[in-house]
DNA sequence: ACCTGAACACCGTTCAAGT
DNA sequence: ACCTGAACACCGTTCAAGT
């Protein structure tokens, strides 16, 4: 028993979000139990108390990694102006994300937190880090006083590409559809995006 | 023990799915266990099971009495031809629907199958009954000949506007922003009809 | 201080035994 | 035939006891 000195607090966590992670990929967010880390990075299952409040705060962490990695995947999108094909670079590089790490995303979205607990406000900090990436992508749509409808819309699309992965991604969506993801997913941002216009140029 | 005459093997598959539906409306989805459902129609958690296959078939079945719910709540909007104003009534009941059953709603869509596991056929046939309804209300933007077009767009906007209400649902959307659900929602109704429109009257 | 492992109160699911 | 309830193999979580 006692003070194991093999690994520091920050080396064990990391260990546990690593063997989380492989888990979570591995067999789905179902399998990911203290006791299934434990046996993976080679604890008992009482430490994995000691580095998360519980059992939502340890998904948490992990789906505030993929959040990261997301951030990153899609940070490496560089706006050209060109909104159309912009968007349709960042469209695909999600998509590759998501093929890349279907249980992640899959958990990401899917998890349900204990009935009375809220999502964390440092999740809602990466949240809207990701919303900036589609901001800067979109922006050359509006004018540059009119940052409240730009990220308005941001949202709104963003929002609505989800549900077309989110369908997808459990299977309710090959159930009435013979589209892909992909080409669904184009089509709502086209007429999103020719709403968009259409609807400035009327106003003018 | 033995042959209880109390209630036909209907009966007692309908006391369980309004047990389930109580419980996951009082308590969320994850208190929806055989013991819980059990408890409360006087009956053994074995009996269950000769109910329904295992958990993921009793959810199914809930989440299939949900789609037919919805289904007739949504079919009461009759359609008058004015696109703009016909699906905004058609989001507002789904919205009233929405609030009405929170539960319930979550687990149709949050509820993830155990692994390797698919959704049913039947499954299938409820969710293209409710896509027939959007159909019906979109119809007046499409030529009589493009019905392939109408239900791809219909299928888009469907599921853009599942991934308002979802991500509103898991509070993944109040974080990053002021917005209501149901703002958000009618701007993405205006800009996308806008965009069909937009993008029909440059191809002619 | 940190870690263990047994313990508690739960699960889903099965199935021999009862009527 | 249908139903029970004990049983098995799991859970999340806690905490006295060890070093």
């Amino acid at each position: 028993m006692a003070r194991r000195s093999d690994h520091s607090r920050d080396e064990l966590y990391r260990l546990a979000i690593d063997a989380a992670r492989d888990i979570v990929e591995a067999d789905g967010f179902r399998a990911l139990t203290a006791r299934n880390v434990a046996d993976v990075i080679g604890y008992s299952p009482g430490t994995l108390y000691n580095l998360f409040v519980n059992q939502d705060d340890m998904v948490m962490h992990v789906n505030g990694r993929t959040l990261d990695d997301l951030h990153d995947s899609l940070a490496s999108v560089m706006p050209t102006g060109d909104v159309d094909a912009d968007f349709a670079l960042l469209l695909d590089t999600y998509l590759v994300f998501i093929k890349d790490n279907p249980g992640l995303w899959h958990m990401l979205f899917n998890y349900t937190l204990s009935e009375g607990h809220e999502i964390p406000e440092w999740y809602g900090r990466k949240v809207k880090g990701l919303l900036g990436i589609v901001e800067s992508v979109l922006s050359p749509l509006f004018a540059n006083n009119d940052g409240d409808k730009l990220s308005a819309e941001s949202r709104v699309l963003w929002a609505g590409l989800h549900g077309i992965t989110a369908l997808s991604d459990t299977g309710k969506l090959s159930l009435v559809s013979g589209q892909s993801t992909r080409e669904m997913a184009q089509m709502l941002v086209a007429n999103y995006i020719a709403g968009i216009r259409a609807r400035q140029s009327v106003r003018k």
